[in-house]
DNA sequence: TCCAAATCTAGAACGTGTTTCAATCATACC
DNA sequence: GGTATGATTGAAACACGTTCTAGATTTGGA
């Protein structure tokens, strides 16, 4: 792999922004988006407030590469098993039920990473691009079923687009505390009923 | 109908409210979210801060509020005509298509009031609702097709909620500059395939 | 018409994201 | 070892959403 963001720089640099991640995460895991603040991030972190902006160049950046990061364990980790179901819709409702309990269990930081992702802008293209990637492969190799990856068709590419779609309008029905969790199941339940007949 | 907050108070107060309305309208867009200050919309409206704050509890309030408003006027006018098209996957995408056409058109204000929508929380439960029910609206005429209205089955929610959702979902990724509107229509129409079958 | 209550105004002030800057520190190269 | 270059620090300053206050104005009822 060539030398990416998380790899690049001095040991001391790489620690640093390892400790501004879990920093952040921490925050974010108590109080929420709010309680992510950029002085207390750097507190927590052990640098100064100029060097977490050189670092990453707004809140918002920060949260999504937090993100980003939480999705790429979560995504490797559902890689290396099978999802139990005999078919398609029940594979993926499983997917997602088992990662919606998992967000319920964290509820202020599911608010704070998923705001963020949705006020992100264009220069954060790259951070949200790894995150599509990381939930399209996981509720592909959902539909999939197997431990092998297979090339997907066309029509599943549409259909995981959707459901991406319905979840993250769930999601943002939900951190915006307008629905229940239970309501995210259910409409991610319709929503997969309707698509994969 | 009832009194409701569009109509209550005095002339002045009434007033007063349509100017800060309008006010909001031509700042979101000359320069979309980040040029809907409150100080600024306080002064074009030409009422003071506190006032503003008196009528409008916060920002994202005032936005979607004037969210609503404009859907409102938009929705009345769908439902004056039948929608033309043959089929209900036809009916659906000329009005998303005209409705995006209209959105590309004033793109900034399309983003302020996406931002808003999106930042929304439960405090705007109220306004959010008035919304969905416009867009419902909207939707299940142009399934219908005709003039009439009719009752919308259980499935046909359905699929009008996924809809939606998929329409949020590509509008934030125009207005957050990370997709054009050409994808959008294009996931529109991806997504009103695979639900209009 | 007059008064009490509500509303409005102007402006200061506070919190938090972001920028800036001078001084100090670390690193790489000679 | 010495030095240039860049990174880090600490602190101040700025912008904008939001809150607060004291006084002026408007309103509605007696």
């Amino acid at each position: 792999m060539a030398t990416t963001t998380e790899t690049a720089g001095s040991n001391a640099q790489r620690e640093r922004r390892r400790r501004i991640l879990d920093a952040t995460i921490a925050l974010a895991d108590t109080g929420g988006f709010d309680a992510v603040q950029m002085r207390a991030v750097a507190d927590n972190a052990d640098v100064a407030l100029g060097t977490l902006y050189r670092y990453f160049p707004s809140k918002i950046h920060l949260l999504v590469t937090a993100l980003g990061r939480e999705f790429e364990r979560a995504e490797a980790q559902s890689r290396t098993r099978a999802v139990p179901g005999d078919t398609p819709h029940q594979r993926v409702m499983h997917v997602l039920g088992v990662t919606t309990t998992a967000l319920q269990k964290q509820p202020q930081l599911t608010e704070a990473l998923t705001r963020a992702f949705m006020f992100a802008d264009a220069s954060v293209a790259d951070e949200i691009h790894l995150v599509g990637i990381k939930l399209t492969a996981m509720i592909t190799h959902a539909i999939d079923g197997t431990d092998e990856a297979r090339e997907p068709t066309t029509e599943d590419m549409a259909i995981v687009r959707v459901i991406g779609d319905v979840w993250l309008s769930a999601l943002m029905g939900w951190v915006t505390g307008r629905t229940s969790a239970d309501d995210v199941t259910k409409s991610m339940d319709v929503a997969v009923k309707l698509l994969l007949r």
